[in-house]
DNA sequence: CGTGCCGGGAT
DNA sequence: ATCCCGGCACG
């Protein structure tokens, strides 16, 4: 299955060459943006064979058939594996009995100018070539690549998503690929993996200009997200790098198929065929990324990017074609947010029921990360702009919307109404069992949520589950008061989680350690006794 | 600090 | 589902 979808991946996008209606020799180029199978005539070529809709470089759309087009080469995604599988595509086509074969060879003789159409062996060695053996010229060709590039963003038009790789040296093309996949693997699911990037040289391009921002230095690469206080610069627990904006947008990966609504998994899968280094299983500190619309009224909250862009897409900005025609426009509408654990998740959309007019925008102190381009016209108020305190990053996604930051609406009216319920401590009378169990959510990183300038809404001091961090906490020991008052309901004094302690005999205290294996399972499991029940 | 047990990982 | 354990609240 994997496979398939390589495959079928690696055909669409692709790059390949169409013959010019004008009779150049020099063929155009364009993007494959879909297959379809065509019965076929000319029996010598199979009962079948494939058509090809091909958005040229001019713009245009064509459909041409396989035998009128030549696969250069690719496309925006992963190296080796891609390779492999693009390759493996076009052997397909060979052996369909499509002269695409002679066709392909002397297109890249042409263009490479040193390869004899020798049929594979041929094709390995211009492979081992790409991979980066130094060339003459190959500076050059790198330069006019760039500019090829450039250019092409500026002719493309902005709605129209295609694979941005247009020019021809595929070496270049892939150590750009290559880095974009990491820049946007880490934009876009810092959760999932921050793969310690090395990245290649080959990034001094242009598009890259981010004041030599990019240090893909030691993030915690092991999946663990780190806790690491605001101020604290030295941990930059957060991926999310300064892209410039234009290179984000222009790498995110448009979906060339119809997103999936993995789509996010999905490129990691990509990623993680570079960098497949072990993720070591950790107890990931009970964080989660999720998406949430930042539509008035809304605040719906999805786990994937994908699934987040296609709700604004369709809901809010009524268009219903698939991502195919988006202008990436639903990035303005949603923020990455991160929780540390489910049930804060629902306890956040409560945390906010302040109306967006009171998270009135506090400027800003810098403008970190944030990604320009259409922000303009949009009158960007409400910035979101959690420097400092809110470790909780603030990736390129985020950044002003409709409504102002982490400002949350639920669906849960019970939670509408109440602000929030903070489990403080103590106070513990009616102590059902499950009662809001689930309400014992440790706040520490909800703290770090909000607290950063819009102060107001939430503080905690409830001894969550802030492990060991001390300058984070400050700021909530600092106004303990505030809590009571803001967090006003009247927050059943007890209902916390934690049944109060039992005092019964337990299986523990009757047995004792020694004994072990005598105690219920529950015991042992060091659960709630069963044995000796309160 | 000992204990109960929740939450969550491992298998 | 079962087993195990880190870690926290309670006392």
């Amino acid at each position: 299955m994997h496979t398939r979808r390589l495959v079928k991946r690696s055909i669409l996008g692709s790059r390949v060459y169409a013959p010019s209606p004008t009779g150049d020799r020099t063929p155009l180029t364009g993007v494959v943006k879909a297959v379809k199978q065509q019965e076929n005539r000319d029996v010598s070529t199979g009962p079948w064979r494939n058509v090809y809709t091909v958005l040229m470089q001019d713009g245009s759309l064509k459909e041409l058939a396989e035998d009128e087009i030549t696969v250069g080469f690719n496309q925006t995604t992963a190296k080796g594996p891609l390779r492999s599988s693009l390759k493996q595509s076009s052997c397909n086509c060979r052996m369909d009995g499509a002269p695409l074969h002679s066709q392909t060879m002397e297109a890249q003789k042409g263009e490479a100018n040193s390869l004899s159409p020798e049929t594979v062996k041929g094709e390995r060695e211009a492979d081992g070539r790409r991979m980066g053996r130094p060339l003459d010229g190959q500076e050059r060709e790198r330069a006019r690549s760039v500019s090829l590039l450039e250019q092409k963003l500026k002719v493309v038009s902005s709605s129209i998503d295609v694979p941005h790789a247009r020019k021809s040296e595929e070496e270049v093309d892939m150590e750009k690929v290559t880095a974009a996949m990491v820049l946007t693997s880490l934009s876009t699911s810092p959760l999932v993996r921050s793969p310690p990037v090395k990245v290649s040289e080959g990034l001094n391009g242009s598009w890259k200009d981010s004041g030599g921002g990019f240090t893909p230095s030691s993030y915690s690469s092991s999946g663990y997200w780190s806790w690491s206080g605001p101020s604290d610069q030295s941990n930059p627990s957060t991926p999310s790098p300064p892209l410039s904006a234009d290179s984000f947008k222009l790498f995110r990966m448009p979906s060339i198929n119809g997103p999936p609504p993995d789509d996010t998994i999905d490129e990691q899968d990509g990623s993680s065929l570079l960098f497949d280094e072990p993720i070591p299983r950790k107890r990931k500190n009970s964080m989660k990324v999720m998406f949430k619309c930042l539509w008035k009224n809304c605040g719906k909250v999805l786990s994937s990017a994908a699934g987040i862009q296609r709700h604004v897409r369709t809901v809010h900005l009524g268009r219903n074609c698939d991502s195919d025609c988006s202008d990436g426009e639903e990035d303005f509408y949603y923020s990455e947010i991160k929780l540390n654990t489910d049930s804060v998740a629902d306890g956040l959309s409560s945390l906010s029921p302040v109306s967006p007019s009171v998270l009135s925008p506090v400027p800003p102190p810098h403008d970190r990360h944030r990604r320009p381009p259409a922000e303009g016209s949009k009158g960007s108020s409400g910035n979101k702009e959690n420097h400092s305190h809110a470790h909780s990053n603030t990736t390129p996604l985020s950044r002003s919307a409709p409504s102002a930051l982490y400002l949350i609406h639920t669906d849960h009216a019970y939670q509408a109404t109440s602000p929030v319920t903070i489990p403080s401590t103590g106070s513990g009378s009616d102590s059902g069992p499950d009662s809001a169990a689930s309400n014992s959510f440790t706040l520490s990183s909800s703290a770090n949520f909000s607290i950063s300038w819009q102060s107001p809404p939430v503080t905690f001091t409830g001894t969550a589950a802030s492990p060991t961090h001390g300058r984070t906490q400050s700021f909530g020991e600092q106004r303990p008061q505030t809590i009571a008052v803001l967090s006003s309901p009247p927050r059943a004094t007890g209902s916390l989680s934690r049944k109060s302690r039992g005092e019964g005999k337990k299986c523990r205290k009757v047995y004792g350690m020694e004994n072990r294996d005598m105690w219920c399972t529950a015991c042992r499991w060091k659960k709630a006794c069963q044995r000796f029940t309160d």
